[in-house]
DNA sequence: CTGAAAGCGCTTACAG
DNA sequence: CTGAAAGCGCTTACAG
């Protein structure tokens, strides 16, 4: 068995088509008219020798990788959350012609832009034309980006510090619109609840959103927000179930009134609620729930958990279209994108007070 | 403000420091001495002029892209086994300075290899020097990378066809090591359980080959199989929760014994637990459940339930390692390898019969 | 419609 | 230790 070693180049197809290799190119690209004759020749040979253009060739002439990196920041592996925005854009994108590097990166806040090590696919030059970043987004690295000058879009929801979106974006964002966290507490707020209470850690700047607006939708009523936001252990990094418990045990073991939890996303939702049936407490009867982002649990929670669907396939998509408008306009800022968040209603509402009159009080284990 | 159109080139960096661009290679890669002034001067230009070098001149002249593609095969989105394969993947190629490149491919397995249309990234050459191939596989596209000698890795366990594992793999694969589902089945076995059932679609590799380890540890003690392999609908293509409910739906109906299930995932033992909850029937007092993957469903069961941990992370870390061994080998067939899979204890299990007395009936809601 | 040639930005023998 | 030059495999004006 003889090795095929050199791969066979766009030279060969020429000589052995009997054209040049302007030729061979043009039927490759079909960049211009070919003579139906020539046409048909190359395109057999190329068959016949199994030839594979090298791109490493077009992409030196044409300055461009036609590939896009995926960044995923700080996590600690692919959630769904974050894969599901990968999906989105690698879908699109492989649509327009683009390949998507994945990559992960972990860095600290606290190093200074011009020190960050960076991957290859950042630090050197035609890996990739532009990059989507996603997961959790500091200003360093934001303003390294923008000194390499290389084209990027942000996941913005998850950007720290820069004071909340208040100020002005080095790069074009996509977000997904958290107001729907008013109307989850508007919604608790008109079955007649008053008790409601938000958990979720305020350090992170989601949790911290959706409390604000929480905050709001509670004051607009006269009611006074009861909040759980304690931080998360630095190295737990749980905000999900192991939060939520922590949260209803506080709650529970406060004493105060509680006829409904606002949980800042739904694996605190699940917690709340694996914390709610060890103690036969019911749902909705007893405590309505609502969560947030839409994910897995939301369905695994009995009865179907209300929450905000966050479409996270669709920011994928919206980032990969601003991305490659963005590589069109060569750099002008574009405006950035808000996706809409839908309210998802399932079963874990009701009106308050139905079984245990008003204000629900522990009776320990059923 | 200026804009900088042409981005700076290794000719520029060598003028600037009057040097040859052969020494600025040399600086950039180390490869041979260089003069400790002569090396000063030229770092600094580097620095100075923000420098970035490009990759495809390299890669031309290398003839190779560093970088890897990993292919996620017939899945609608990045779910978490898959995920927790990328990121093993990512992490190890990283360190090894390759780049990965992500992509989805949809296909069928009737196409014939030749017709199979490829993205990109796997049709054109110099993008990647390797693949690694995710998802389900089956042998059309097998057969293709063969034919176009593109070294690949396989994540061998959802190779479909080939009549299981018996045949030759086309190229090297990692497994996981399924033979613990005969472990979970001697456990249950162990703890005094007759009436065990299996739930799984068949048709898929993995579960039938749960199935088989299932039957042979039963028949080894001389218990009869009971099954439910129905296979899911094609649109739903629900191997999961839904699948879960409708088996044990189908048990219960049946009015066949049942004192324990073997679930062929975690997901489906969740539908199970459901079904169970809604029933008030209770795990593991009535039923002992057992599932296989030790994804997230496992820990949001109550209680805990006892599966097979397999280890995602570490078949995407040797997916990487036998993919660089393989590029290294240049196409020199290597061993397959077989990652360990552990048999996590946790507490839905429990002797039969402690509460109901052997044999559990159907007693309806409670 | 088609071919010869220049050039994209690097690396690496080959001389010095 | 260092530079000039060839060449990696393409694309694209420029002539014909």
């Amino acid at each position: 068995m003889k090795r095929v070693e050199r791969h066979v180049t766009m030279k060969q197809v020429a000589r052995q088509a009997g054209v040049g290799i302007a030729t061979v190119s043009r039927v490759l690209n079909n960049s211009a008219r070919v003579e139906p004759a020539t046409l048909k020749r190359v395109q057999r040979v190329i068959r016949r020798l199994g030839y594979r253009p090298n791109v490493q060739g077009r992409r030196l002439v044409k300055q461009a990788a036609e590939m896009v990196c995926f960044v995923l920041s700080n996590r600690h592996f692919v959630n769904p959350f974050h894969g599901g925005i990968l999906w989105g854009a690698e879908r699109a994108l492989s649509n327009a012609g683009r390949d998507v590097v994945f990559t992960s990166l972990e860095y600290s806040p606290h190093t200074p832009p011009r020190q960050l090590a960076l991957p290859r696919i950042l630090s050197q030059r035609g890996i990739v034309d532009g990059v989507i970043l996603s997961g959790t987004l500091h200003q360093n690295l934001l303003r390294l980006m923008e000194e390499w000058r290389i084209p990027c879009v942000l996941f913005g929801n998850n950007i720290m510090g820069g004071s909340e979106r208040g100020r002005m974006r080095p790069c074009d964002a996509v977000y997904y619109d958290d107001s729907v966290a008013r109307q989850l507490t508007a919604l608790l707020i008109g079955l007649g609840h008053r008790a409601i209470w938000f958990a979720g850690d305020a350090r992170m700047p989601w949790f911290r959103r959706r409390l604000q607006l929480y905050r709001a939708a509670m004051r607009e009523r006269g009611l006074s927000p009861l909040e759980f936001t304690e931080p998360s252990g630095d190295q737990e990094r749980d905000y999900g179930l192991g939060y939520g418990e922590r949260a209803m045990e506080h709650v529970l073991a406060s004493g105060r009134p509680v006829t409904a939890v606002f949980a800042g996303n739904d694996g605190i939702a699940y917690g709340i609620w694996k914390v709610l049936q060890r103690r036969g407490i019911r749902v909705p009867d007893d405590i309505s729930l609502v969560g947030f982002d839409d994910v897995q649990e939301a369905r695994l929670i009995e009865p179907p958990l209300t929450t905000a669907r966050v479409p996270t396939e669709e920011i994928g998509r919206q980032c990969a279209g601003l991305l490659l408008s963005k590589l069109e306009a060569r750099g002008a800022p574009l405006p950035s994108r808000m996706v809409p968040t839908e309210l998802v209603q399932r079963a874990s509402c009701a009106p308050p007070g139905e079984v245990t009159g008003g204000r629900w009080q522990v009776t320990g284990r059923k």
